[in-house]
DNA sequence: GCCGTTTTCGGCCCGACTGTTTTCAGTCG
């Protein structure tokens, strides 16, 4: 039996769906086969095993030609359709998706009339003057296309910090497992929890640091060996992340971590402070004259300099170390610290899970409460709700609220704010909603002040809970549009207006350089999963280490309270709270 | 390519924006 995994079926479908849109299919044809894949992808149940004994008959979606093709795949590990379609396109040519404004067909006449077939070729036939020369590419597309390309250079070779935290505790596991090693930690911005990384620092003490590098770099993720020595080796893995390894002793260990942990800018902070007790720090030990300090964990480091101990998000040089020194750290938020969230989809609107089903999993989850905010009617895209339909949806939710005890759905709307600040449902129907998150899904490029009008419109209204997704932005994908943070953020303390924190790793919106300011003006925020199906439910966490990132306490987080305190804290007028 | 049925072919989600095209095509959400 050919090694074939659910992923293989599902990217499989997808590159399928890509290659027939550059030849021009018919766009229900393409969009059948992404059905398809979003089907295996989504499938309970052992759909490999499914596909291999030719079993798919009577899965909605999975007519006769996806089944003959998922069955030849699943059984012999390859599929003539597929080999004979990527036969056509140069492999590169899939990069140029990756370039925001470039479609199948653009790439299409770019490959077929220019021979086109990478950035690297298409920006070098952007500084010349044949690509002007094709029907539909003029000035505007090219200087388009430019800042596309140099969008793109920008976010190479970084990675969301949600896309690589599974392997990374995959790898930190497998370190731990060893026998020969002690400790082991991921230092440097995964530890600091930034949104974006650009490698995994991993730590590790061991009496046996040449046969830990050694282990290192035969795992099986391993694409290619930068560097292998005695204590340290890089690796690069198959999804292009780099992985650096440090092997020390345990008396070295908590000053590597704490060094590797970085901010650079924190560490230069922390070794002046050395500096003027007359000290020196490095990634081993102190060194200076006379006795020095004893120090068994990173916290007898931070002691030894007359500090608290800095937890890892605040890391940045951004006040931490005068806070550490004043005793004014704050006491951050926990994820155990969260009772519920706010802002959830279902398959009412573009979820894929129902209501019942989101309701389970945040029950498992040991949550008091789920707040479901599907998508308006405005948001045609992602089957948004109108006014009949979201009425049935808040009977459905009363009812089977009945059938709970000790939890409870909460029924909201994300409703779409419209071009000029309106809202997309009338005040009338917001008011039959325990709360409503209000969000921008159009017209992103408004000029910043009129962009910041609109969101203040929308936070004026009293019915108005939150604020989804404040910029908009997708991480390494694309920026966050033209606001005013500050005004915004004004605005929501007058107007006692929650910001949400997107907890989606593409978004992780607000960013988390804003929340110190936001909490000093009074400003609550709710950490929101946005989930769109059971298992993003567990985006939480993700929301919980960039809350903890933005100095934000159990007390600045709305969803830390209990079911009680949130219905109490409903019912009060906006001006209230 | 899938679905549903008015059983074997027609419909499949809609609208805004942009640029370049003079009435629309491509991309995005």
């Amino acid at each position: 039996m050919p090694d074939v995994s659910r992923d293989t079926l599902v990217h499989t479908l997808e590159e399928i769906a890509l290659l027939l849109e550059l030849k021009g299919e018919n766009p229900f044809k393409t969009r059948a086969y992404r059905n398809g894949a979003e089907i295996v992808r989504q499938h309970e149940g052992d759909i490999v095993a499914l596909a291999a004994a030719n079993e798919l008959k009577d899965i909605k979606g999975i007519g006769e030609a996806l089944q003959q093709k998922l069955h030849e795949l699943a059984s012999t590990g390859v599929l003539a359709f597929h080999q004979k379609l990527r036969a056509e396109f140069p492999a590169s040519l899939f990069e140029l998706f990756d370039l925001q404004g470039l479609g199948p067909k653009k790439i299409k006449a770019l490959h077929d009339q220019l021979g086109i077939s990478s950035i690297a070729e298409l920006k070098e036939a952007c500084q010349g003057a044949e690509i002007s020369k094709l029907s539909g590419f003029g000035a505007k597309t090219v200087e388009k296309i430019l800042a596309a390309i140099e969008n793109h250079e920008k976010f190479v070779g970084r990675f969301r910090l949600g896309e690589v935290a599974p392997l990374a505790e995959t790898l930190l596991k497998r370190l731990r497992d060893h026998p020969a090693v002690n400790r082991a930690e991921i230092a440097g911005s995964y530890r600091r929890s930034k949104e974006t990384l650009h490698d995994l620092d991993f730590l590790v003490s061991t009496s046996d640091p040449a046969g830990i590098t050694s282990f290192f770099t035969t795992f099986p993720e391993v694409h290619e060996i930068i560097a292998h020595g005695d204590t340290k080796a890089s690796i690069r893995l198959e999804n292009g992340l780099q992985c650096d390894l440090r092997a020390v002793s345990n008396a070295h260990f908590p000053f590597a971590l704490q060094y590797f942990t970085g901010s650079k800018e924190h560490n230069v902070e922390l070794r002046s402070l050395a500096r003027k007790q007359g000290l020196s720090l490095n990634e081993y030990n102190f060194t200076g004259d006379g006795d020095l300090p004893e120090v068994h964990e990173e916290a007898d480091l931070y002691r030894a300099l007359g500090l608290a101990w800095v937890p890892p998000e605040l890391r940045e040089n951004r006040g931490e170390i005068a806070a550490a020194r004043d005793g004014k750290l704050p006491r951050l938020v926990e994820l155990s610290q969260l009772r519920g969230t706010f802002h959830n989809h279902t398959t009412a609107s573009d979820g894929k899970d129902t209501l019942a089903e989101m309701a389970e999993a945040a029950r498992q989850l040991g949550l008091q409460y789920l707040g479901i905010a599907d998508h308006s009617k405005s948001s045609f895209q992602a089957n948004g709700l109108n006014e009949e339909r979201l009425a049935g949806q808040i009977e459905e939710i009363s009812r089977l609220n009945k059938s709970f005890e000790d939890f409870a759905l909460l029924s909201g709307s994300e409703v779409d704010i419209l071009k000029d600040g309106s809202l997309d449902f009338d005040d009338h129907l917001l008011a039959q909603l325990d709360y409503c998150v209000a969000s921008v899904h159009s017209v992103f490029n408004l000029p910043e002040e009129e962009m910041t009008a609109r969101l203040i419109r929308a936070m004026e209204n009293e019915h108005v809970t939150m604020l989804g997704h404040l910029t908009g932005r997708l991480l390494l994908r694309r920026d966050p549009y033209a606001v005013n943070v500050e005004k915004i953020i004004d605005c929501a303390a007058e107007t006692r207006t929650v910001i949400e924190l997107n907890c989606n790793p593409w978004r992780l919106d607000m960013d988390w350089r804003w929340w110190h300011r936001a909490r000093d003006r009074g400003v609550l925020t709710a950490l929101n999963p946005d989930a769109h199906a059971t298992e993003q439910l567990q985006f939480l966490a993700f929301g919980a280490r960039l809350a903890r990132k933005g100095w934000l306490r159990r007390e600045d987080v709305l969803n830390t309270r209990s079911l009680a305190e949130i219905r109490a804290w409903l019912d009060l007028p906006k001006s209230k709270r």
